[in-house]
DNA sequence: CAGTATCCCAAGCGATACTG
DNA sequence: CAGTATCGCTTGGGATACTG
């Protein structure tokens, strides 16, 4: 049984920015990006193949991949194949890869709700077993939270009060 | 051991949007939204309150909650606080409550990449031990991902062709 | 309190054309 | 192949004022 702290700052009054929900989704939240990580994760990495399979117009793409790069989520490689001319890559990085539950968790939430009737365009599976991967929430202590109402929001070590404008 | 079928169509070749993470991102990717939701499950539900702790303009978040709406993520509900007049709040649906693996895996993301030194500005814990409540990728038999480059990507039933315009 | 209506303005998408 | 540059146009945010 771990000691829970007394909320020094109550939920409602901390800073809404200074959020790891809203951090991320300054990261991620703009259209197309999470688009571009999907296939990134899916081995599409050469810039034409990208905006085809996408369809996204050339210069936005191109934004995108820098903001990406620019915030560390991916990398972009020269290689080249035997034979040929240079060619570059986007990679994801590390970091990038980390992303991937976030992912996992918006695909589990359109299979379920938002799927047609042939069921889910895609699936994850482990690569040992082939079973279905999907997200789960599990606290510290080990236990699973079958159901999400078992959970509790608290302010953090970093939580900030929101700041209001000095009246006058 | 789970047979894993090969993949009848490449996962390149799969429509871009016939993607459950693309429809889900059609739901909540929008400026705001996902800010919203945090609140809600947060326990902020009246319109002011929104619109102050937000810090957003109040058309903008009419129209956020009319989509949630509209989508089945949040409902509308009129209540009554004895000696008050009426008033009504949001508040998730069942569907909605369902995004909670979406915003934990954003947050845990932001806690790792994107903290302050101050640490993560907010919990989550579990009602019943108060142990840290986050998300683990797990496959159907059982084995839990410690690490998400043993998952791999393969069409599923509903995966349907990129539509080609016909050549003409 | 809980929105709606209106306006202005900036961001940003997409199309197209161009470059190494 | 892999972008950059430019442009027109729409979307959509924010501020403000108004209504039940």
């Amino acid at each position: 049984m771990i000691n829970v702290m007394p909320a020094a700052i109550p939920l409602r009054d901390i800073d809404s920015t200074a959020c790891s929900i809203a951090r991320t989704m300054t990261v991620i939240g703009q259209p197309w990006t999470v688009l571009v990580l999907r296939d990134l994760f899916n081995g599409v990495r050469r810039f034409d193949e990208l905006a085809e399979h996408l369809g996204v117009a050339r210069n936005v793409l191109a934004r995108r991949l820098a903001s990406l790069v620019e915030n560390g989520l991916v990398e972009r490689v020269e290689y080249r194949e035997p034979g040929q001319r240079a060619r570059h890559e986007y990679r994801l990085t590390p970091a990038g890869r980390d992303l991937r539950p976030v992912l996992l968790a918006l695909k589990d939430y359109g299979d379920h709700h938002l799927a047609g009737e042939d069921g889910p365009p895609m699936r994850f599976r482990h690569r040992d077993c082939g079973g279905e991967v999907t997200v789960r929430l599990e606290c510290s202590e080990g236990h699973r939270l079958e159901s999400s109402d078992r959970l509790v929001a608290d302010p953090g070590p970093g939580a900030r009060p929101v700041r209001r404008l000095p009246a006058g």
